[in-house]
DNA sequence: GCCAACGTTGGC
DNA sequence: GCCAACGTTGGC
């Protein structure tokens, strides 16, 4: 499979926002429990690649900039942890089931764009996160939805 | 807080 | 390996 350049990443503002990964600088984006989603962090994803930082389950959900893959995957230390509210028993530290990039922060959005904006472009009529019943947290973008996205962003 | 749409689990 | 029950996601 060819290797898309340009992610969709969701995240839970009250969890960890933009302002955070700002803060932050970078960070592993661990916690994520999903194969599909795993898969992509693991197989697909590689340093350098965008990823439109998506705000859900906030009000309004939408993108609110811009972040790098800045380290391709590593175990996701987070499985291994009993007191952690991702602990997977299944995981064991000699045989890792789930694993996380690292992203950077690129850039915070003048404008955030919400979820009805996004769905008023012609041009992101396929994108996968205006998709009813697409809960994937982590999904792949086209260059041209990617693109579309940044200018709405930069207003 | 509701609930539709999925994903996962576990009994058989 | 089927599928019902249960859990989660995430917009509304």
């Amino acid at each position: 499979m060819k290797s898309p350049r340009y992610w969709l990443m969701k995240s839970e503002p009250d969890v960890f926002s933009i302002d955070d990964l700002k803060a932050s600088k970078t960070s592993l984006w661990d916690g994520v429990r999903n194969y599909q989603a795993r898969n992509f962090m693991m197989n697909d994803m590689k340093v350098g690649d965008l990823v439109l930082f998506y705000h859900s389950n906030a009000k309004p959900p939408g993108v609110a900039g811009v972040a790098v893959i800045s380290k391709e995957a590593v175990p996701d230390v987070t499985a291994q942890d009993e007191k952690s509210k991702y602990y997977d028993p299944k995981a064991a530290p000699e045989k890792p089931i789930w694993f996380c990039v690292e992203v950077k922060f690129k850039s915070k959005f003048k404008n955030f764009v919400s979820l009805d904006e996004l769905r008023d472009q012609k041009a992101l009529k396929e994108m996968l996160v205006l998709k009813r019943g697409q809960r994937l947290s982590i999904q792949p973008v086209t260059a041209k939805e990617f693109d579309t996205v940044v200018k709405l962003g930069s207003g």
